[in-house]
RNA sequence: GCCGUGGUGGCGGAACUGGCAGACGCGCAGGUCUCAAAAACCUGUGAGGAUAAAACCUCGUGUGGGUUCGAUUCCCACCCUCGGCACCA
């Protein structure tokens, strides 16, 4: 390496280019310069190389990289007035430099000089040429440049032929170490596939693992790399199981039905169902590179109708619990999406789709009945082994809060009403009531009276105003009289009077709150409105107190005394609670309950691509009072004999937002009769792509099986099977998909089902993989697909790359920096066992090592900490590399790497068997791409089904220990000792001897004695001096 | 505001249960080999000081305190980051 910037400099001094230097901003990294500047990695473009030799000695590269293809070219024609410039891709460009080394990338590892556009190159005076030293760079004028190294760059450029060549000739193997991923990773793969290696007798299985990952929705820019982190990291997990012994069963399928996959369909002018069979075929094509072992045999996708029976099933199931019923309510629309959503896929006012925002519309809807299960949802957090996040997301959004309901009056009127409180330890402040301008109440309390109409105007104003969105929540106080009072309030004698106001919210609680000094919203609104506000709860500081009083400042503080009412007071604020909950209740003034934060789960959808509603409306029983179910005249779900509602295939597929979904428009589909044979008409709604998801785990297993169209599961490998015991999955899907899934199976338990009421005994959140500091996203153009990088640096390369980037569970920033030196490392193990292989060490050697190996990564697997068993295994090479080393080691390494890299994995094991079986057959890597099957023995011995290394603890003993020597508590020494030697008095009185000997040791012992001494058997001795 | 997570070199990260801070890797620098590259290999790499060179010394895990022979780890207070929730009465 000889590009300094020093010589860079001289470079530049040597041919007159007039240069700024830049420094970069302390702490800046390669990647954030390279980001400043503007350049884009991912760039798929192409690049103009610039050779220049300088002076007989080193070459230096240049590299243009223009943003805008066209322009800059014409600019560089331009400039060096020459007619053609030819443009290279990123791969030709290897060819051509002959850098044919791992980091691919023209800007990142190229020696010597590079140099970076920005944006465009007629534009942008200045450049950036950084030499190496990414703390700073100099700032060029690429005129300069270009005049300077004009006549050398129109040689270089009339005698370099860029040849064509394709991506895989950038894998044919290097010489040096003849490892090339493109041979011997489809070639395992065939023979997995072949042998059946992943394939589990599901029937059979003595010891059943159900290794779950979420399956992805088919998008349009085909699998990313977040996907295949994630699978990556669930696949590893599963492959460890596999090796202890677990007959471990992982599928996976596409979750291809709903508006994400509709919507892109939409985009492009193709029909929902031909996008999803294009998509299918890339996904699947996909998955079956990344190395994972899945179960081929068991895959589904949720739009196959041999699938979406069993969802329409399953909301049969529903409507004839009760849990399924028609709402009408203020929902959540989504004007591009044209349908409605459901709270928890509107994030921060927006589509969690397509990111618009999203408008308020009262519509008739269908509703999942979630709420009934709000307190088991809660109280089985406690008995799975989920991630701790995870659950208590889970518990804040169900939202748990216990109170009371208490008792009012409407004076004149003498209707009853009920007000909730979480915290009425101040009720005796209570001062004025507040009521939701949507609650039906409201109207009741001015009909006839010299209220309503400014009153019903009042609350038309708001709703229009949360209609349009510009009702701003976090300022709007206001509120308007009723002219009503509540009557004799807990038996105090005081009439409170009722005000209507914006900010309550009629889904909770009651819709009806009691306003006192001692809730900030309140004291703003008395405040604002001239209502009275008395305190009756003050801070022990006087001043403060006084202050309270006088109703300068809002209080609302633990720790405060209460002063009413007089049989309380003098109790602090959190320890007055439960008395007078039970003052209250017992006196009759209120009741205990408890309110959840969740709602409904909103189920209808007014779109296409998804499964139709399994129901049927009659309107005829309907005006007769008959139905299915007593609650809901007219109605009827499809039997289950004549379940599947096809989706029928229709032109006028597109959404149009005026309520109905596109299903509406063909009497074709939605005229049918009722179970008394009179005309009805089928619901024409879809059903919510998160139902789809909600239950397919249970289906997994049943794929394929005999009574595969009769049942949605079969009964016995469901048993056998479920609940799932690892799934894995991204923690965004918190509130989502996890609580619909964990509902789902808890509704078919009681109805008798299931015998478990929770779908998954673990879960695990994997982190986020993000693009250089952003969430990966098809807007923001910085999706990165796994394929470019599985071409050039190999499926196991990649997958160790992203296991070693820090712990599954806290993501990672995928750049493609760091992944060279990975595939470096993996050529480092290749070229290492051809040569351990060709001359194995005697039967212990290297033993010590793996055991440790072994030991880091018996402990490391359970907590998925993958970098650090992954270090270890660096530290195996290393340490034995210069070393022999005997099959037994070599085996064990094998075993741990497996999961990580398994088709590196196989390929030494199989020739390590070889070599055990002394065997002369020497193996010969194939060249070319079509795996050759035929020196695959019959009895095909795979390492993934081999047993997990045990541990010799013997060895072990035998190993030297570090002890550590302080004085004070600082480390002045260490000194080594036989592990067995250490223990025990005689074992600590010699280290101490040792140790005071030690001349670091004894330098600082020196004219001080120590008045205590520490010691650690094995491990540390500290001297306490004074 | 509430709930949760985290803060360690130029970067990703490591450190068992309180016991050598910075494993492993990237990057960078120097070297070997080369006509020259690439690859490979070797060496160095927290900061500061000291020295001809070493040995060595001091500081150092967001900030300030505390507990301890000893603190990245435990306790208290604060600051910041990133998630999630939020007029929930």
């Amino acid at each position: 390496m000889t590009g300094t910037f020093e010589k860079l400099r001289k470079y530049l001094d040597q041919k007159g280019v007039k240069y700024n230097e830049l420094q970069h901003p302390a702490g800046e990294s390669a990647e954030d310069y390279h980001r400043a500047v503007g350049c884009k990695w991912e760039e798929q473009g192409k690049c103009l190389l610039i050779k220049v030799k300088k002076d007989g000695q080193k070459a230096f590269y240049i590299y243009v990289l223009p943003a805008d293809k066209k322009g800059n070219l014409d600019a560089v024609k331009n400039l060096l007035s020459v007619k053609e410039v030819k443009l290279a891709t990123r791969e030709e460009l290897q060819v051509a430099t002959g850098c044919d080394y791992g980091e691919l990338s023209p800007l990142a590892g190229a020696t010597g000089l590079r140099l970076i556009m920005d944006q465009s190159f007629l534009d942008q005076e200045n450049i950036y040429m950084n030499a190496g030293d990414s703390t700073k760079s100099f700032v060029i004028k690429v005129k300069d440049l270009v005049e300077a190294e004009k006549p050398l760059i129109l040689e270089i450029l009339s005698n370099s032929t860029i040849s064509h060549q394709s991506i895989s000739d950038t894998q044919k193997p290097t010489p040096e170490s003849g490892y090339s991923p493109a041979d011997i990773e489809p070639k395992w793969q065939a023979v997995w596939e072949k042998e059946g290696t992943y394939r589990v007798d599901l029937t059979k299985a003595k010891n059943p693992y159900y290794n779950l990952m979420m399956f992805p929705y088919p998008s349009a820019e085909g699998l990313h790399v977040g996907n295949m982190y994630a699978f990556t990291a669930a696949d590893v997990h599963g492959r460890f199981k596999a090796l202890q012994g677990y007959d471990v069963f992982e599928p996976i399928g596409l979750d291809g039905f709903g508006i994400h996959s509709e919507n892109f369909a939409l985009k492009v002018g193709r029909r929902p169902e031909e996008h999803a069979a294009i998509s299918e075929k890339n996904f699947y094509r996909q998955l079956h590179t990344i190395g994972c072992r899945y179960d081929w045999a068991h895959t589904l996708e949720t739009y196959d109708p041999s699938y979406y029976k069993w969802t329409q099933w399953i909301f049969v199931q529903m409507f004839k619990a009760g849990l399924a019923y028609r709402g009408k309510s203020v929902v959540n629309f989504c004007p591009k999406c044209k349908t409605v959503l459901s709270d928890e896929q509107v994030i921060d006012g927006k589509c969690e789709r397509c990111g618009t925002e999203v408008a308020k519309k009262e519509m008739e809807q269908w509703f999942f009945r979630i709420t009934k299960y709000a307190q088991k949802l809660l109280d089985n957090l406690a008995k799975i082994d989920w991630s701790e996040k995870i659950k208590t997301t889970q518990e804040n959004w169900i939202g748990r809060s216990e109170g009371i309901n208490i008792k009012h009056k409407v004076k004149d009127l003498g209707i009853e009403f009920e007000v909730y409180d979480s915290i009425p330890q101040t009720f005796m402040a209570q001062t004025f009531i507040v009521i939701a301008p949507e609650h039906p109440l409201v109207e009741k309390l001015v009909k006839g009276t010299k209220y309503e109409k400014s009153v019903l105007d009042f609350v038309a104003k708001i709703k229009r105003k949360k209609k349009q969105k510009s009702f701003n929540i976090e300022k709007e106080k206001e509120g308007i009289f009723t002219g009503r009072y509540s009557e004799d309030y807990v038996g105090t004698g005081q009439n409170l009077p009722i005000w209507v106001a914006g900010f309550v919210i009629k889904e909770y609680g009651t819709g009806i709150v009691g306003s006192s000094a001692h809730d900030e919203r309140d004291f703003a609104f008395a405040k604002q409105n001239n209502l009275p506000l008395k305190p009756v709860l003050f801070p022990k500081d006087k001043k403060m107190a006084e202050k309270v009083r006088k109703l300068e400042v809002f209080y609302r503080e633990p720790d405060g005394i209460l002063e009413e009412p007089a049989m309380f007071a003098g109790l602090r604020w959190d320890e007055a609670r439960g008395p007078i909950i039970n003052y209250l209740v017992k006196a009759g003034y209120a009741e205990r309950v408890v309110n959840y934060h969740l709602r409904d789960w909103l189920i209808s959808r007014q779109r296409y691509w998804g499964p139709p509603i399994p129901m049927i409306f009659c309107s005829q029983c309907a005006h007769e009072g008959r139905g299915e179910r007593e609650e809901m005249p007219g109605w009827y779900c499809v039997s289950e004999a004549k379940l599947l509602v096809l989706l029928p295939k229709i032109d006028d597929y597109q959404p149009e937002g005026n309520g109905k979904g596109p299903l509406a428009k063909h009497p074709e589909f939605y005229k049918t009769t009722c179970p008394s044979g009179h005309p009805a008409v089928r619901e024409t709604d879809v059903s919510d792509t998160f139902l789809d998801s909600a239950w397919y785990e249970l289906r997994y297993p049943s794929v394929g099986s005999a009574e595969a169209d009769k049942v949605p599961f079969n009964k016995a490998l469901t048993q056998k099977w479920l609940p799932v015991d690892m799934y894995t999955g991204g923690a965004e899907h918190a509130v989502l998909h996890l609580m619909y899934f964990r509902f789902v199976t808890m509704v078919l338990h009681d109805l008798g089902y299931l015998e478990f009421d929770e779908p998954a005994k673990g879960f695990f959140a994997h982190g986020l993989l993000v693009k250089e500091g952003a969430k990966m996203s098809k807007s923001k153009g910085n999706v990165v697909t796994p394929d470019e990088y599985i071409n050039r640096y190999g499926t196991d390369a990649l997958r160790l790359y992203l296991m070693f980037m820090g712990p599954v569970s806290e993501g990672g920033d995928f750049r493609d920096f760091s992944m060279s030196g990975m595939r470096r490392w993996v050529d480092r193990v290749w070229r290492y066992f051809n040569a351990k292989l060709e001359n194995p060490g005697k039967e212990d050697d290297g033993l010590l090592e793996s055991n440790k190996l072994v030991i880091k990564a018996t402990d490391d697997f359970p907590n998925r900490r993958y970098n650090t068993t992954i270090s270890a295994m660096m530290i195996f090479i290393n340490e034995t590399i210069n070393k022999q080393v005997g099959k037994r080691a070599l085996k064990n390494f094998l075993v741990v790497l497996a999961p990580f890299a398994p088709h590196i994995a196989e390929e030494f094991y199989q020739r390590l068997l070889k070599v055990a079986a002394k065997s002369n057959v020497v193996h010969n890597s194939n060249t070319t791409n079509k795996p050759d099957l035929s020196n695959c023995p019959s009895s095909f011995r795979s390492i993934h089904l081999e047993p997990w290394p045990k541990v010799d603890k013997n060895l072990l003993k035998a190993e030297k220990v570090t002890v550590v020597v302080q004085v004070n508590g600082k480390t002045r020494a260490t000194i080594e000792m036989e592990a067995s030697k250490t223990a025990g008095k005689a074992g600590e009185k010699e280290a101490i001897n040792r140790a005071r000997r030690h001349p670091r040791v004894s330098k600082h012992l020196q004219g001080r004695s120590a008045s205590k001494i520490i010691y650690l058997e094995g491990r540390l001795i500290n001297f306490v001096v004074s």
